[in-house]
DNA sequence: TAAATATGTCAATATGGCTGACGTAATTTC
DNA sequence: GAAATTACGTCAGCCATATTGACATATTTA
């Protein structure tokens, strides 16, 4: 085990779930975000500044790895809408630190409700370890470049944990 | 084990990953479209043709889950550039049976090529049946109501395996 | 013959990316 | 203190990919 690789079929069939799976794993969101004419872009932005309250808009960019001017207008929507705001950076005044507000952590709440659903009933399977796995090789499917980017937002965001992810 | 659902932090660093995965896995061939002036619409239809060649229009559309105008644009252009080729059905005339050319199957294998490094280097894992586990897992995120159509496809697929998956 | 199916196409629209350029305020560096 | 850099915003145009609705044609089925 670990030696010989996965074979062709195996290999391919783990591409096609692949490309299933984030497509339905999207669709419970996309659903939601069209009641707020809303996109895939605001439920990233809305979940990224929940995770991490107060996070510059240059910290945001680095984690979606999109452009300012993609970022820009739906991140104006959110705010013109109501559900994120903006706070002068105290140490530096140039920073525009990002929060949402209430309605924006509970469309944020709203949001995620299925995809933990779906997740939770994804991995309770007889096998056990299976989370553990299963977080395992999606790390390992992050470009090794981007890993230590990934997991250091994955340990923060954990330790602070998010207004109401359970801390 | 499986009676406790996974805790709150666990689940957000599942679904986190989930997009940071997915994100780096179509990354790999998206570099290579760029060279051929194609895109991830393109991909996926050299990929699905690839693995069940003379497969009708219907049948990509169901698979693909996009409408067929969305579709026409694509396919044109890889018919257009001496990717895909088709053929007028025997048993029913209306049908336009989809192949890849010889250069369709080779850009297939061009893209699939790093996907596939990637997963089987995301599966080598100590723990042994992690690829299994993974499938397991992926399979059950994809929505009840389209697993047996998902389920169909990779057994189908993975028995006539494409003409140089293996086969 | 009529209805349904398989496919293609025209037109308009939306989302979410992109590049390039420019501007302002604040901070850092020399 | 002047100059360079950083953080952010915005305008303008472009591209890829999706959508809905409407219509046409050939073929098969009822």
């Amino acid at each position: 085990m670990g030696d010989h690789p996965l074979s062709e079929q195996d290999t391919v069939a783990l591409i096609e779930l692949m490309f299933f799976a984030y497509r339905d794993f999207v669709s419970d969101p996309d659903g939601i975000l069209g009641q707020y004419g809303f996109g895939r872009a605001h439920h990233r932005v809305l979940h990224f500044v929940g995770r991490d309250p107060g996070m510059t808009v240059q910290q945001l960019l680095d984690i979606l790895q999109i452009t300012k001017q993609s970022l820009g207008r739906v991140l104006k929507e959110l705010i013109d809408k109501g559900y994120v705001f903006q706070k002068e950076g105290e140490a530096d005044r140039r920073q525009r630190l990002l929060y949402l507000t209430e309605a924006g952590e509970e469309l944020r709440q709203r949001l995620m409700g299925p995809q933990m659903n779906r997740i939770r009933r994804a991995v309770a399977l007889p096998e056990g370890s299976a989370a553990h796995l299963y977080r395992k090789v999606l790390y390992h499917m992050v470009s090794p470049a981007n890993r230590e980017a990934v997991r250091d937002w994955i340990d923060r965001a954990s330790l602070l944990g998010g207004p109401k992810d359970g801390g």
